[in-house]
DNA sequence: TAGATTGTTAATCGATTAACAATC
DNA sequence: TAGATTGTTAATCGATTAACAATC
């Protein structure tokens, strides 16, 4: 899992250089601007395919496309998101979800006094519109922006419209209940304990 | 690192034992409730001290409190929010920033159209105060709600009022600069496109 | 060809799990 | 005392780093 964690960092940095129309770059340099070691690079981008040519490095563009067709990032998920609180917001916002392997096709939330508000370029729906809008549009994904509390009966309902996919900013536990489900937690509370004790406990 | 990445987790569920007048639980009890392995609780719990009994388990309020002391939850450190828009408002309104060991003090922005709306319980000011501010309020972490291309200069400007310690929400490398820094970054970006992967690689 | 740099194997390091003696 | 469960050591597993032969 530790290399996949690393595989969005490594197209980034890039994605950076082939727009600074850098065209190759070796594992000692790519280490050096990422502060990792040239053997984790060339172990990393290896265990996807050879990449590189011996004596000359890697391509950039090439590495980055290769990155790309790995994390699937052309496949355009259709993500729809539940709660369209101030997170929620945030991220049909500011996240470029294009860029990222998603389109942002619809938001939702339970407070009937928020449905017709424009959410990015979206206008929120009310949670009984759900089941028509998932049997009308391929759904693949559902972000998931509402307090713990109000994550299990929208979730048995979506998991029943067959979706298998959660970016989950609850803590809510998804597997525990539908373990074929693919999740990708957020627990800002947690790296803000973090940080906290980070702080605490300095050397 | 990865013992303290998952002391917040055993914080929240003791947290969560406690609530419901939980007494005690044996190591083989909470790795259920977690998902992990009997073996790591105890090995992790013991990294920080007997906290368990044998025969007995571990009284639930006390490991809670031992860890909220680990995790120096008790501190107060007073924050600033560095952003104003979606993200930082979010923030702003729905973390719990006390219950994390925090205390939100401040919010700025550089959008003059911005400064004196309110934002949680606090009132935008502009980036021009922030001298004056961190000046008359001990200030020990700056949270980055802001662009990547906004961020050297106030960084540079935090750095110098003696602020070392960032929640970094954007993808301006801090200790690149600044090697002292103490840096919890959150890449949204970099989850989404993990999620992304995994649904691409599914099996 | 000579120099550079990868691909890949082997060595090291750290983290997780298993096992069990200590002890409540 | 007997049963339960920790603390802790040892064994296993996986990830990182080092080294170098292959090769462009």
């Amino acid at each position: 899992m530790s290399v996949i964690r690393r595989l969005p960092r490594y197209y980034r940095f890039l994605s950076e250089l082939d727009e600074q129309h850098v065209e190759r770059i070796s594992s000692t340099n790519l280490a050096q601007i990422m502060n990792v070691t040239a053997s984790q690079v060339r172990q990393d981008l290896n265990c996807f395919g050879g990449f590189g040519q011996q004596g000359y490095g890697y391509s950039v563009r090439q590495l980055k496309e290769e990155i790309k067709k790995i994390l699937g990032l052309n496949n355009g998920y259709q993500a729809i998101l539940i709660g369209a609180g101030n997170f929620g917001s945030a991220l049909a916002n500011h996240l470029s979800f294009e860029k990222l392997g998603f389109e942002l096709i619809a938001c939702f939330d339970r407070d009937e006094n928020k449905v017709g508000l424009p959410i990015g370029d979206m206008t929120i729906r009310p949670d009984s519109e759900l089941e028509e809008f998932c049997r009308d549009h391929r759904t693949d994904t559902a972000i998931l922006c509402i307090p713990k509390d109000a994550v299990e009966p929208v979730l048995d309902q979506l998991y029943s419209l067959g979706i298998r996919s959660f970016w989950n900013f609850s803590h809510y536990d998804i597997t525990r209940k539908y373990s074929d489900a693919v999740v990708e937690n957020v627990h800002l509370s947690d790296m803000l304990m973090t940080l906290c004790y980070k702080m605490n406990n300095l050397n």
